[in-house]
Formats: structure tokens, C-alpha cells, sequence
DNA sequence: CGACTCCTGACA
DNA sequence: TGTCAGGAGTCG
């Protein structure tokens, strides 16, 4: 479950599991897991004490009591599950890292693609890639991203995945912000105006509020009709009834409103 | 910049 | 059987 909101409603499940627990042993149960979390690494989270439980974006982080942390990032299909270590009943077919904890509950990281990241890093350097502010945060301003799209010939909605440009953005909410700001999706990220900009920065912001909100999970379809526009290609659009139209963009899914993108540019 | 890759499951 | 999927690192 992949994108911001849908990362800080799982961290809140790992803090509530893991925070202040010693963790027993970490099993790693798919070898794609395993380039990020060797049987030696995975070995030497024996004994550590879980402190804070970051989020930054999409990645989140345990921080270990020898000062390293434990990042994890769900990509596409991840998510946490909760269970007692001896649980007897069946594991998730889907299951690929369980952290076992001393008090006798389990941190699973279920994940049927497996193509989640998990690995640890050393306490000094940063645990996250260089990410722009949060998708959310009061760093994330129109000063930012127009300083951000100057010079980018990409498509805006291409910049709005950049995860340097802005932190935690996803395919299904770029979607969803762009027609929240009537932004059409197409335009050279260097050439929008100042006003829209603001108004991207805006939409974005309101967009995964309200997705953090409904508690972040998108993928049980949680919010009245679940989205304005993804997945939606060949349904009205909720704001004009103009037909919903999905694009690709450097391989990915796009949709919006031709009809409010139009009136868009005639302001 | 785009193309390709990592995996598996769902669906046409 | 083939195509597509909510992500992002790497490569040309």
C-alpha cells in the first residue's frame, strides 16, 4: 500500500507492535528480501531494542538500539501484519520478513509481489535517499517546487513521482492532485505558472490530508467513491460529468479531465 | 530523458 | 498465454 498516507496508517501499526520491544530473531522468508537483509544481518537484529519509528516519504525506519536502523519500503504490494510468535495457525502465503519480539508479538512484512526493501543501515549516515520535504509538511511550498520544476522538460505529473521533488507522491494521488488543481497532467513541468504551481502544492497537500484522514488505506476503497479520477477512464468526472481519460506517462497510468484541464487554461 | 529490472497475482 | 499493476534504482 504504497503511498503517504497508506505508509503512516502502517507505521502507526509497527509503532504500536514494535516500539520499545526487543526483537528475538528476524526470519526472512523470500529470497528477494535477501539482498537487503542477509541470514547475517538479519542475525545481528538479535537483541536489539526498538526505539523511535520513523516515516519519510514512503520509507519508514525502526531505529536499534546500536544506533543503526532498519528501513523498510513497501513499493507496490507491502504491508505490515500483526501476530503472536506462537501462532500456530497458518502464516500468510505472502509473508517475507517476520521480526519476532521478545514480549511474544510479530512485526510480518506481507508483500505478494515481493518486491518490498528491507535493509539496515549505520546509525550516522542518513537512513532515506535525498527526498524533497513531505508531501504534507509546511517545507513543501510553491517556492519549492518552482524552484524544483525550473529547467525539468518532463511532463508535470512525471515531476509530481520524482520522490527528490517532493516526498511520499504516488501514481494513484498525482493523479488525484493534478485534478483537484486542474492542472493538466501533459504540461512541461518548466512552464506552468507561479499561480499554478501554488495551486499544485495546494491540491497535493489537500489531497493526501484527506486521504490521511480516511486512515490512509486506498486499497479496500475506504473513501466515498474511492477516487476523483484513478482507475476511472471512461466514467464521468465528478466535478463537469466530462469523460474521465487515462494516458501513459513514462510507463505509468495517468487519468484526468480533459474538459476541467481545458477551463483551466482559458483563465 | 526513456527503457529495463526486480517479483507475483489478477484478469482478459 | 499475455498484459498489466499503487515503486524506484540502474543503465544507456
Amino acid at each position: 500500500m504504497p503511498e503517504l498516507p497508506e505508509v503512516e496508517a502502517a507505521a502507526r501499526i509497527a509503532r504500536r507492535t514494535a516500539q520499545g520491544q526487543v526483537v528475538k530473531r528476524v526470519r526472512v522468508l523470500h529470497r528477494a528480501q535477501r539482498k537487503g537483509l542477509s541470514d547475517r544481518v538479519a542475525g545481528s537484529l538479535s537483541g536489539e531494542r526498538v526505539g523511535s519509528i520513523i516515516r519519510r516519504g514512503k520509507y519508514q525506519a525502526l531505529g536499534l538500539s546500536s544506533g543503526r536502523w532498519l528501513v523498510v519500503h513497501f513499493r507496490m504490494t507491502g504491508d505490515w501484519a500483526v501476530r503472536r510468535v506462537g501462532d500456530t495457525t497458518p502464516l500468510d502465503a505472502h509473508a517475507r520478513v517476520v521480526i519476532e519480539f521478545a514480549n511474544g508479538s510479530a512485526l510480518v512484512l506481507v508483500d505478494a509481489r515481493a518486491l518490498a526493501t528491507v535493509g539496515v543501515v549505520a546509525g550516522a549516515g542518513d537512513p532515506f535517499p535525498r527526498l524533497g520535504p513531505e508531501a504534507n509538511g509546511k517545507d513543501f511550498t510553491q517556492a519549492w517546487l518552482h524552484n524544483r520544476l525550473t529547467g525539468r522538460r518532463g511532463a508535470i505529473k512525471v515531476a509530481l513521482l520524482d520522490q527528490t521533488v517532493v516526498a511520499g507522491v504516488g501514481n494513484i494521488y498525482a493523479s488525484e492532485a493534478l485534478w483537484r488543481a486542474r492542472i493538466d497532467p501533459r504540461v512541461v513541468a518548466s512552464t506552468l505558472t507561479r499561480a499554478q504551481v501554488a495551486g499544485v502544492v495546494r491540491a497535493t497537500k489537500a489531497t493526501i490530508a484527506r486521504a490521511l484522514k480516511g486512515g490512509g488505506r486506498y486499497s479496500q476503497g475506504t473513501y466515498e467513491g474511492r477516487f476523483a479520477v484513478y482507475d476511472r477512464e471512461g466514467e464521468p468526472c465528478r466535478r463537469c460529468r466530462a469523460t474521465i481519460v487515462r494516458i501513459v506517462q513514462a510507463g505509468r497510468s495517468t487519468y484526468y479531465c480533459p474538459r476541467c484541464v481545458t477551463k483551466e487554461k482559458r483563465r
